[in-house]
DNA sequence: GTGACTGTCCTATGACAATAGGACAGTCGG
DNA sequence: CCGACTGTCCTATTGTCATAGGACAGTCAC
């Protein structure tokens, strides 16, 4: 699992975190029971306060997604149930409003958004095929 | 133009405005020396303070995008150099990557995520429609 | 038990976003 | 001139993010 922060994004860094790990765990790029990164490497890692990962943390265990165990450390819930069809909807809806809304002010007509649509999805499923093909 | 402002995206607000004026201006949806929408009343159709518009109205006079005359209004500079079609293609392709890449961390397929962005766009286009029948 | 690790709690501080509202000066139509 | 508008400046307050560092309790290998 990479973690990438964005210091310039202006999205709090802790939430970040949380969209990032609780994405990856949505979509089996952690499995459960495996145990998250400890707080004080991975703040260092990331070059940031110690107190900033334990809030993501903390807010990944209030939204089910991860249990704590103090003095042994955090892992993937067992019962972590994948999002629901409609919350996935909802986290999707957010994103594509923020192209389309994009696109509007920079004159983007319809079906010139709708083929870079295409071209974007095309590139990446490329790009995934490749990195399966070299595993 | 049509202003739109997601409280809950962690971005600030005058940044919104900053970003989505700034692409209206460089692709032609707002012309040269064309007056942009009075501090007050933008700030209340927004429903923010009138602080918060004249920060984004400051910040876009300090990249050079807006001129803003005390005692008349702000208004789009003439030497705004417009974006090249690439240079818009570059901005939303980077919009649209992000929601790729969500879509395959929740393992959205490819038809369904297309016809989620077909419904946004309709949902947008219609918005867009109410509100230029409003005025 | 000791030491090294784990997460947790606490206070304090600084920076920033956003709010609220008062006050001022310039512009312009009447 | 007057009133309504324009942008600007100011202080104060609230809330959040992030930082820093101290202190504590649980876990585990040795």
């Amino acid at each position: 699992m990479l973690l990438q922060i964005d210091f310039k994004s202006g999205k709090p860094v802790y939430l970040q975190l949380v969209d990032q790990i609780r994405y990856a765990a949505a979509s089996g790029g952690l499995r459960t029971g495996e145990p998250l990164p400890s707080i004080r490497p991975l703040a260092e890692e990331l070059r940031v306060n110690r107190n900033t990962v334990a809030k993501a943390y903390a807010e990944l265990e209030n939204q089910g997604v991860i249990e704590t165990i103090p003095g042994k450390g955090c892992f993937l819930k067992e019962s972590n149930s994948p999002f629901t069809k409609s919350a996935r909807a909802k986290i999707l809806t957010k994103e594509i409003d923020e192209a389309v809304v994009a696109a509007h002010h920079l004159q983007v007509d319809r079906d010139a958004f709708l083929a870079l649509v295409k071209e974007r999805l095309d590139s990446f499923e490329r790009k995934v095929k490749e990195k399966s093909d070299n595993d």
